[in-house]
DNA sequence: TTAAATGTAATTATATTGGTTACAAGCACT
DNA sequence: AGTGCTTGTAACCAATATAATTACATTTAA
């Protein structure tokens, strides 16, 4: 059985960023973009639209090409993230909805457990939140001139 | 859009388990975890069964109830979730998997970004690891208190 | 006005979740 | 042994999400 795991949105918004400031001297369609995401131009212009309406990145209708909105170091994943939507606000986790409240567990399992799955996903969300897209960026050039 | 959320598996396994313990000196076979969860019992046998493959519970085919398999202050949270087996190992984000070799983004990204959402995925079963079903206990033991 | 790009809706294939039914296998008790 | 209850599983279903795809209206530059 193939498991849960938090949609690769969040990674393709990170790409998306990550090459646009690669090729900050051309132009970054949709159609580029897809190219190197190895998707559909359609499925990259819906996530940039996303990043567009969290302030990340600057698009325009009729105009090709994508720009960054914000200094790289001041993009963090945990900015894209949110931005691309992958998780509702503190429901990271799902919590079963109708315990059976005349038993002292059913009708307290839910205020027991979602603090512990709130500080949970914080501290997920805090790494998230102290690495930038310049740092992946930095992690790329690295690789890159290693493997030169 | 609704988002995706890490099973409901989990939180149900800490019910039972919970409830379990709180049912110590009576029988808890799979209607009456059922009763308090408000599913079918089949759907508790499912997770049972899994519990018990992670050695933390006690059941036999044929002999009613469930039964904790260690102490309620060695059994974690991280216990529970890597039992009920809604994330599989190291992959709670998903990554794009065919970006583009030919771009030097597209063949480094996952490289990139990888270890920074496996920090991030440890930094999670961190605090579900420092959690006990003890701790849980006691807080609805708390509540039923106050609430009295 | 034309060409090209973005924005967006509709559709599809695939997969997971959670629930449900059904039944084989195991154990206790008479 | 035979009955009754329980666990262990498999099969199936409805609802929902993802990601890809197609199509087209809107907007801009030239």
């Amino acid at each position: 059985m193939k498991k849960m795991s938090i949609s690769s949105r969040f990674a393709v918004g990170v790409h998306i960023l990550t090459l646009i400031e690669f090729n900050k001297d051309g132009v970054s369609s949709s159609e580029y973009l897809a190219e190197s995401v190895n998707t559909n131009p359609a499925v990259i212009r819906k996530i940039t639209g996303m990043l567009k309406k969290a302030g990340l990145v600057e698009v325009h209708p009729g105009i090709a090409g994508a720009r960054l909105a914000r200094k790289l170091s001041e993009i963090t994943l945990l900015d894209v993230y949110k931005a691309v939507d992958v998780v509702q606000e503190n429901e990271l986790f799902s919590v079963h909805g109708n315990p059976n409240p005349k038993c002292p567990v059913g009708r307290n399992i839910q205020d027991a457990i979602i603090p512990v799955l709130s500080t949970a996903q914080i501290a997920l969300e805090k790494v998230l939140g102290n690495v930038t897209i310049e740092d992946i960026v930095k992690g790329i050039v690295e690789k890159e001139n290693i493997s030169s």
